[in-house]
DNA sequence: AACCACAGAGTTACCGGTAAACTTACCGCT
DNA sequence: AGCGGTAAGTTTACCGGTAACTCTGTGGTT
């Protein structure tokens, strides 16, 4: 119980457990080579020296650190949480562990992201706002990349996504289902690809229903609040207001909510909402969201243990894999009054 | 343009300058003892390789590693990205950069933890949910940590906080001068020492206005909208509902405008409204809700900085650091109706 | 003319691990 | 006896940097 802390290391075991310290990093690496009786008595020793091993210096002999690296863009999206959920219990179970870099500290990108080599194994970028910086030979050679949920999709770097199209038809005729055949589309913002696949499917959906494309019921987005608000305030100044509001993500349908119970008007009564991402608090609102639920859980796992795969050498078995999404009917939407 | 490629390192680049590599390291770290004619071939040379230093290295060798960590519990709080931003304004103008570890992948704590020795130059703890294994002398003398908001006080470790008491007291004091007699209130969470605090608050400024505590108006919350929710429904359902509802955070207000716009009342002509901690939804929402704007950013600014001096073997000037909070008055408060 | 200061550069050693090759000693076989 | 095989350890070298010291030549002093 000395005041003075260097920290323990290899050879402060070796030395009391009377050994070299290459017989005490098998040990604790749990490699063959060490007798039974020798190992237990430096485990014993590392345990009361509260040793830890060194990152820094494992990484630096060659090994691995074990440790994978994510980066977001930023940490106010209830879809990043869950696709981080997602990763962590893929790594617990390989028995890894997570490091998240934040992308928002904007004028040092360069820096940060070569901050990171000789840190992490591999690297999971998450909606990356830019891949060009990493999308260059002389880093994915250096370093195992994954994308999860590109904006652009023109890159060399294997890539998880989730589907769009599909799931935004099948809103939209859950939403024919219901009788209604007035339906207002909030968009998202233009910028990122999904935003114009989700008003296509929507556009493609009334056009095989034989619904003629109304301009009018086309209002366009950024995925904020705010906007979802303004936006649904134009559509329910129409002469003939929409029965039913189809938004690009959650947070512009809880726009459509406020705009809408402002008005009085009540949901799904007198109009259906339905949203996109099943972000938690779609089922937390009152009424609770119907909307498409992006698998973001699954979609982090599966870009972990495709990244995994390939920290151990393997070619990625797929460069591009679209996970399934499914709707999630809540209370809403209801049928189209009388 | 060779299809190989190991990263480039100083020895690479020392050759072909025709150096040592001590001088690479001496011009890139810009120390002195190296021409100005030497050292721009230098950097030049590292250009054209795209070098990038290697920081396991570079920390092993005993210096900094320019990047300090930080903990969070989950981020799925948007009081946590507002924490973290600050954080990172803070290290910009330092010139270091961030690691950001979560704890949420349960069975691995004390790995994770560990992980951290040799990566980082200092830990900064978010809203901890147990601090017991990082209040231990040997972890404490081994990197330098700082405390965010923690639930118990009872540490050896710095800590910044933000104030709870008098900003509640002013919240419920705007409503008194707004002619509000019958105040609901929406606890929070029980665990959660500053639940606690914000509902003292709310029944002194009752007490020294003169009114009656009424047991009736006091409502358990958890921090959810969806209690809050329920928990408005209670209080809409006395015989002498509320004139106006304090919730202990944002997220039951939301709950409570559900609950409320639900019945067809209108916040705040029928019912005022009122939050606590100003997450970024708060102006979005329709009203925009009137709350106790806790300075998450600035926390984060201020324990960054604290941990900057620690690490540069200063004693933190203050132990504990508390800063102070401000009510927003935005639109879902208003005088109380005739 | 001898000496010193100093900038520019090189040398050496080391951080804390790991890989790979190298000793032993002991075993069972032919 | 001699041989190969194997488990338990050790030795050596190295990962990519940095600190601390040493060396060298130049120019200014006295």
């Amino acid at each position: 119980m000395p005041m003075t802390s260097a920290p323990a290391n290899m050879n402060d075991i070796a030395r009391l457990a009377g050994v070299s310290k290459m017989t005490v990093s098998k040990a604790l690496n749990n490699q063959p080579g060490v007798s039974r009786e020798t190992s237990l008595k430096i485990h014993q020793i590392a345990k009361n020296l509260n040793y830890t091993p060194h990152h820094a210096a494992r990484k630096l002999a060659g090994g691995k650190t074990n440790i994978i690296g994510i980066v977001v863009p930023s940490m106010n999206s209830s879809f990043m949480s869950d696709v981080v959920h997602g990763i962590g219990v893929v790594l617990e179970q390989a028995g890894l562990d997570l490091l998240l870099f934040t992308d928002h500290v904007k004028h040092h990108q360069d820096r940060m992201f070569f901050a990171r080599r000789g840190l992490v194994d591999g690297l999971l970028l998450i909606v990356p706002r830019s891949l060009e910086r990493y999308n260059q030979t002389h880093i994915r050679d250096s370093l195992p990349l994954v994308v999860i949920e590109p904006i652009t999709k023109n890159i060399d770097i294997p890539v998880v996504s989730s589907e769009n199209y599909l799931s935004s038809r099948k809103a939209i005729e859950h939403l024919l289902e219901l009788g209604h055949t007035r339906i207002g589309m909030i968009g998202g913002e233009v910028r990122v690809k999904s935003s114009h696949i989700r008003l296509q499917a929507y556009k493609d959906a009334l056009k095989v229903a034989g619904i003629a494309i109304n301009e009018d019921l086309i209002r366009s987005g950024d995925f904020t609040q705010l906007r979802g608000f303004a936006a649904t305030n134009e559509l329910l100044d129409l002469e003939q207001p929409p029965t039913a509001i189809f938004a690009a993500n959650d947070l512009a349908a809880f726009g459509a909510y406020d705009a809408i119970k402002h008005r009085g008007l009540r949901i799904p009564d007198d109009i259906s909402v339905i949203g996109f991402d099943d972000i938690f608090q779609a089922s937390q609102v009152f009424p609770s969201l119907t909307t498409v639920r992006q698998p973001a859980s699954e979609m982090g796992m599966a870009g972990t243990r495709l990244l995994l795969s390939m920290i151990q050498g393997l070619e990625p078995a797929t460069n591009h894999l679209e996970l399934p999404t499914e709707l999630i009917v809540r209370s809403s939407t209801a049928v189209v009054r009388s």
